[in-house]
RNA sequence: GUCCCAGUAGCUCAGCUGGAUAGAGCAAUAGCCUUCUAAGCUAUCGGUCGGGCGUUCGAAUCGCUCCUGGGACGCCA
C-alpha cells in the first residue's frame, strides 16, 4: 500500500464527514474530492477546492462553506497540523511534519517492487507495436514507436495490468512478393546473368547481399526450377533474413515481444474468409465496379473501403480486420495499436470495422506517434550520410548509445513532434538530461559506499523526524508520489511522465546534495536518517530507469 | 475541400478530471569546488498562453470560429 494514498484518503474522508455533519449537502451531491498539491508552499501540503464546487448546492459563498467544513474536521484523525482558508475558498491543509514518515521504510522494504500497484486490477491489455514490414531496417520513426510501446508496456506492468506485447509480421501481400522478386533479380545478377529489378522492388544493399548469399550457397540450383517454387523459397529466405535483422536491432534496443503474429497465418487458417463472411452476414459488404466494399460509412468513416480488389487480391485493410478480430477474440480487455503519424487516417476505418464486428470501440485504442526530426549542427538531417536513406536506428544507437536514444524518444508526449538533437544526445555535459539523471544515481552510490567505509551501516533503524529541511521534504514528497504517478501514466497511456518524473527527482537530489552534507561523523543520528533517504532515492531512480529501459550506473 | 496533431519565455517543451502570482531545461547575465563526483548547485533576466467570441464564481485548460505549421486523405502497405 502506498503511504501517500493512505494519507490522502484519510483527509478526503474527513472532508466528506465534515460536509455531512455541517449539513452542507446530501451524500449523493458531493462530487469526488480532489486534493491538489499546491505549487506554492505557503498553500500547504494539500489543497481542496470542494467549497467552491459546493457553492451552488449549499447556496452559500465558498468561503463560508469552507469555514463550516473546517470547523467540523477532526485534525487528529487525519494527521493534520493546521488548516487555512485562502483565496476564493480553497481549504489548505498543512500536515504534521511526520506525515510521510512511512515512505522511506516502504521503499527500503519493497526495493525493486516500489512503484507497483494494483491500479490496473489485472486487466488484460495487449499492445501491438513496431510491426515494421520485413523489407528493410528499422528507422527513426519506428524507433520512437518501439521505445514508446516498450515503456508503455513496462508502465502497465508496474501499474498492475496484465500485458502482452505483440509484433504483427506483414509476411503476406504485395510488398513481400516484391521482396521475393527483388531477391530473385539479385540472385541472377550474382550468378552473372542479366536480370532487371522490378520497378517497385527493394533496392537496398542488403538485398544485393541476400542475392550473393543465395548464389554462393545454392549456385545455379534455383535457376532451372519452377518459378513459383523459386519465389516461394526466396520469399521465405528473405523474410527470415530481414526479420532476423529487425530482431537483432530490437534486441540491442532492449525491446522484446511475447508474441510474433504472422499475417500469413490469417490466410492459412481461413480467418480472413471467416471475417468477410461475418461482415457479409451483417450486411456491411457490397459489390461495385468489380470490387468488394466495406460499408464503413455506416460507422462514421469518410468513405467506404475496398476489401477485395478487382484483381481478386485483398487490400491491406482486409487481413488487418481479421487480425483485430482475432486479437479481440483472444479476450483482451483492451487492444492497443501504436502507429506512426502517417497512419492516422487509418484509425476511422479500423474503428468502423471493430464496430461492424460487434465490438465496443472502448476495447480498441490507437496511439499515434508523431514524427521525429533529426538535428545535427543545428540543421535538419534528412538522410543518412552512410546509406543515403532514412537514418536507421542502428546508426543512431551506435552514435549516441541506447540510453540516450530511449530517453530522448520517451521524454516528450507522443502527440508532439520530436526534435532529436544528436549533438545534445552525444554530449557528456550538463545539457544532456540522460546524464543528469544517471549522475544523480551514481552520486548516491558513491555516497553510500563511502558511508559504509566510515562504518555507517545502511540499516532500517533511523529517525525520520530528523529529516526536516525543505530539500528533504521535497524529496520525501516526490518519492511518495512515485506509485501514483505510474498508475496515472498507465491510465493515460503517457510513458513520458516517467521520464519527467525521474528528471525532477534527480533535480531534487542534486539540489539537496549541494545544500546538505549526508555523511557527518559528528552527527550520527542525522547521518543515518539521510543515508536511509539516499537509499530510498537511489531505489526509486533505479526503478524509474528500469521502466524506461535505461541503465542506472554506479559510477560515472 | 475533409480529417488528425501542434501553436505557451529567444529555442525545446510541461501544465494532470477548469482553480490561487502560468512552470522546467537550454541560451544570456552574476555567483558557488581546502568539505560525500562542478556531468552539480544558487540567483537574475525573459510570457498580450496564435486571434476573436462564448460557457463559468473562475479558462492556457471546455465550446464555437478564424489564422499558422506539420501529417493523412489509393482497388499502396
Amino acid at each position: 500500500m502506498n503511504t501517500l494514498v493512505e494519507v490522502e484518503e484519510k483527509v478526503k474522508q474527513e472532508i466528506i464527514t465534515a460536509i455531512l455533519e455541517a449539513n452542507l449537502a446530501e451524500e449523493a451531491q458531493i462530487p469526488s474530492i480532489v486534493l491538489e498539491k499546491p505549487k506554492e508552499k505557503s498553500h500547504g501540503d494539500f489543497a481542496a477546492n470542494i467549497a467552491m464546487q459546493l457553492a451552488r448546492v449549499a447556496k452559500m459563498p465558498p468561503r463560508k462553506i469552507a469555514e463550516k467544513i473546517v470547523e467540523k474536521i477532526n485534525t487528529e484523525q487525519a494527521n493534520i497540523e493546521s488548516i487555512e482558508i485562502a483565496g476564493p475558498g480553497f481549504i489548505n491543509f498543512f500536515m504534521k511534519q511526520d506525515f510521510l514518515s512511512n515512505v522511506i521504510g516502504t521503499i527500503l522494504d519493497q526495493e525493486k517492487n516500489y512503484g507497483k500497484t494494483d491500479a490496473g486490477k489485472n486487466k488484460r491489455v495487449q499492445v501491438e507495436f513496431v510491426s515494421v514490414n520485413p523489407t528493410g531496417d528499422l528507422h527513426l520513426g519506428h524507433a520512437r514507436g518501439a521505445a514508446f510501446g516498450d515503456v508503455l508496456c513496462n508502465v502497465f506492468e508496474t501499474a498492475g495490468y496484465d500485458v502482452e506485447r505483440e509484433y504483427y509480421i506483414n509476411d503476406a501481400g504485395n510488398q513481400i512478393d516484391q521482396l521475393a522478386v527483388s531477391i530473385e533479380a539479385r540472385y541472377f545478377q550474382a550468378l552473372g546473368k542479366e536480370s532487371d529489378m522490378p520497378e517497385d522492388g527493394y533496392y537496398g544493399e542488403d538485398i544485393i547481399e541476400v542475392g550473393k548469399q543465395l548464389a554462393e550457397q545454392y549456385k545455379d540450383e534455383w535457376v532451372e526450377k519452377d518459378r513459383e517454387e523459386r519465389l516461394a523459397f526466396f520469399r521465405d529466405y528473405g523474410l527470415q533474413y530481414e526479420l532476423g535483422k529487425i530482431k537483432q536491432d530490437l534486441d540491442a534496443f532492449g525491446v522484446y515481444f511475447d508474441n510474433w503474429f504472422s499475417e500469413m497465418s490469417l490466410y492459412k487458417n481461413d480467418k480472413i474468409k471467416e471475417t468477410l463472411e461475418q461482415l457479409d452476414q451483417k450486411g456491411y459488404i457490397y459489390e461495385d465496379e468489380g470490387a468488394t466494399w466495406f460499408r464503413s460509412t455506416d460507422f462514421g468513416d469518410d468513405k467506404d473501403r475496398v476489401l477485395i480488389k478487382r484483381d481478386g487480391s485483398y487490400t491491406y485493410l482486409t487481413p488487418d480486420i481479421a487480425y483485430h478480430k482475432d486479437k479481440l477474440e483472444r479476450g483482451f480487455d483492451k487492444v492497443i495499436n501504436i502507429w506512426g503519424a502517417d497512419h492516422h487516417g487509418y484509425v476511422n476505418r479500423m474503428s468502423a470495422a471493430i464496430q461492424a464486428l460487434g465490438y465496443s470501440t472502448e476495447k480498441f485504442g490507437v496511439n499515434i506517434i508523431q514524427l521525429v526530426n533529426l538535428f545535427e549542427n543545428g540543421e535538419k538531417v534528412r538522410m543518412s550520410k552512410r546509406t543515403g536513406k532514412a537514418v536507421a536506428l542502428r546508426e543512431l544507437m551506435d552514435d549516441v548509445g541506447v540510453d540516450a536514444v530511449r530517453y530522448f524518444f520517451t521524454m516528450r508526449s507522443s502527440d508532439s513532434q520530436l526534435d532529436f538533437d544528436i549533438d545534445l544526445a552525444r554530449s557528456k555535459s550538463n545539457e544532456n538530461p540522460v546524464f543528469y539523471v544517471q549522475y544523480a544515481h551514481a552520486r548516491i552510490c558513491t555516497m553510500l559506499v563511502q558511508a559504509e567505509e566510515k562504518g555507517f551501516n545502511i540499516q532500517k533503524e533511523f529517525d525520520v523526524s530528523l529529516l526536516t529541511t525543505d530539500k528533504e521534504m521535497d524529496l520525501l514528497k516526490h518519492l511518495a508520489e512515485f506509485p501514483q504517478m505510474i498508475a496515472e501514466a498507465a491510465k493515460r497511456e503517457a510513458p513520458y511522465r516517467v521520464t519527467q518524473y525521474v528528471y525532477d527527482l534527480a533535480s531534487y537530489l542534486h539540489s539537496f546534495y549541494n545544500a546538505e552534507k549526508v555523511i557527518d561523523e559528528q552527527n550520527e543520528a542525522v547521518t543515518k536518517a539521510r543515508i536511509a533517504l539516499m537509499k530510498a532515492v537511489q531505489i526509486t531512480i533505479a526503478n524509474a530507469l528500469r521502466i524506461l529501459g535505461i541503465s542506472a550506473p554506479q559510477k560515472m
